[in-house]
DNA sequence: CAACGTTGTTTCAACGTTGTAAACAGGTGC
DNA sequence: GCACCTGTTTACAACGTTGAAACAACGTTG
């Protein structure tokens, strides 16, 4: 259908091969010839044919981003730096969402090849070591936000153990005591609940104070108020609550002020991610913001010395930067409380 | 790199061909030899080289889709379901992000074909009906979200006009009398902030109420808050504001809250399209729930239409349903209130 | 001036797939 | 035995591109 290298090199009198040189930059074309090329080139309106130029150099120009959801906000923010960053190499990103389930986790890890991408950035949820160990598939892994110890493949996430401590201890520093964990998940060795726990109970330990744990299926809103509402209903309810993600912490927000409860004055709340939504809910969201720009970058980098042949360089670990960012659900000076 | 047809021939004994037929399902194929076939084919974990298909086919399989920005939610849960739309296809999707700029916008109109996909579904903010109907590419275009006049593509939308005039309507019920309009925009013709503002206009005139409208340059949480202040500061502030969005509706609540004032009793809050956040907010927010789904669906069988090659179809216009959805920001019931 | 390197251009083959058309086998009917 | 089906399989070419190698024209060097 478009216009073809063929038709360019009729038109310009020359081969096709010499039309290529030209489309490529290639350095030993006469100024004369390349401006006969470039001529017929805008005048025919080329455009190269990806799938060709695919074929012909075993290379797609697209990689693959895999994640739980795309609506859950952290992971949108997180898509559009990857894409951005994608966008330096001239790449294309190609979303699949595997709703934080092992069956399609697996099939995207076995099934790389089916979509012919050049690489993929994973965000695992449910998949673990000996899984991706056991991967056939050659293409180019990156995994992206957790921990997988001894994995085979690069990886990059903040500190979560430091950031879930560097957290807990601001509460701490508040003056709260009663201090709950609520994100925890049943024990699956991968994950990045484990180690945010753990960092909660380093800090709850160096002060010792007592830790209360909730446990929570998935990371969404309504989770977090369902936590919550148990929370309340224990005989010693928390002064504060460390939710290990923003979406958990808004929901266990919207609890509380529906019980009637001040935050922070009767309980403080913080999360973690530093969504958009943490910054204008009332009051507003205490958290800890993760680098999205630089783990993305660094994933994207990663994946291209990957796909560019450096193969033999063994699977790395690399961290990203996170700051904490203290707002009202924790500091107050917001106006908001419920109707006591 | 991997295997191909030759290979699995080879090993089944048959011609590239027969494997290429047995792949493809082809009816006359003896039982034996696909027998043979898909023996070899499983052994050697056969799978297509999708760029020498789409070569050969001249199509990619791939669909983009266009939209403002990947982090606003409405977007992010409209991406979602596009992508498992064309799931159904076994279409793949690419998403290119405008930033709801001109500039970009127009590259990716005329830049389609330098990603040889299939389709295009836009969502366009600036790009007008003009500009539109003088692209040169004739790649499928399917344009979703916002109303181009006698544009030369099929178009998907709710019924803007509408879903504004029954918004209104619900907060004149609710004995409102000053009702505002936050989240008009600079006048472009196109877009549909010109379409909720007649819908709000229309329902206003129907009972002979005056009209107060705020500008804003982007459909953002920051926008919102900041028009809000600006209408508070106002000698008669409004006891009842239709935001443009949800966003817009969000920064607005939070503005209000930390202002002191009570929603929805000293002013009411309305947006539109159904974001989760607005769903955990406190109080919660009355908005109007487009069908996305529906949206989605629509837009990716449009697009298929127009693949398939039914392009002799003039450009048709579509509407997905939406409903309204009463909760706290409007109703009351909910606990929260500013501290008087 | 012969051998050589450089620059500019072309020819050729191949990437993996599938549509077309043709070849082939095994019938049936006459 | 021949023409004629139907079902099954194959050879060939082509999609648009680019690496490798070949070639021609020229300037440099020994």
């Amino acid at each position: 259908m478009g216009t073809s290298l063929r038709d360019v090199a009729r038109l310009a009198g020359v081969s096709v091969k010499t039309v290529s040189n030209v489309v490529n930059g290639y350095a030993h074309v006469s100024p004369a010839t390349r401006a006969k090329v470039e001529g017929a080139l805008s005048q025919l309106d080329y455009r190269p044919n990806l799938s060709a130029r695919n074929l012909r150099q075993g290379r797609t120009g697209m990689i693959a981003l895999a994640l739980p959801e795309l609506d859950a906000p952290y992971f949108a923010e997180l898509s559009r730096c990857v894409i951005d960053a994608a966008a330096e190499h001239r790449w294309l990103v190609i979303i699949e969402q595997t709703g934080g389930g092992l069956e399609r986790e697996r099939r995207i890890l076995d099934g790389v090849r089916d979509h012919h991408v050049d690489g993929l950035i994973l965000s695992p949820v449910a998949v673990g070591a000996e899984e991706l160990a056991a991967r056939t598939d050659d293409t180019a892994l990156v995994l992206l936000g957790e921990r997988i110890y001894d994995g085979p493949a690069d990886h990059v996430a903040i500190d979560n153990v430091r950031a879930a401590y560097d957290v807990t201890e601001h509460l701490i520093g508040l003056g709260r005591r009663r201090i709950a964990a609520l994100g925890a998940q049943d024990d699956t060795a991968s994950g990045t609940a484990p180690l945010r726990l753990a960092g909660y109970r380093e800090a709850l330990a160096a002060h010792g104070l007592p830790e209360t744990v909730v446990k929570v299926d998935r990371y969404q809103r309504a989770e977090g108020a369902a936590a919550m509402t148990r929370l309340l209903a224990s005989p010693e309810p928390p002064d504060a609550v460390f939710c290990f993600n923003d979406l958990l912490a808004l929901g266990a927000m919207r609890t509380a002020l529906a019980a009637g409860l001040r935050v922070p004055e009767d309980v403080a709340l913080a999360g973690l991610d530093d969504i958009e939504d943490g910054r204008y809910s009332t009051p507003t969201l205490t958290t800890i913001a993760p680098d999205k720009n630089q783990l993305a970058r660094i994933a994207v980098d990663l994946l291209k010395q990957r796909i560019d042949g450096h193969t033999a360089r063994p699977p790395q670990e690399f961290t990203a930067g996170y700051h904490l960012i203290a707002r009202e659900s924790t500091m107050g000076g917001g106006l908001s409380r419920g109707v006591g």
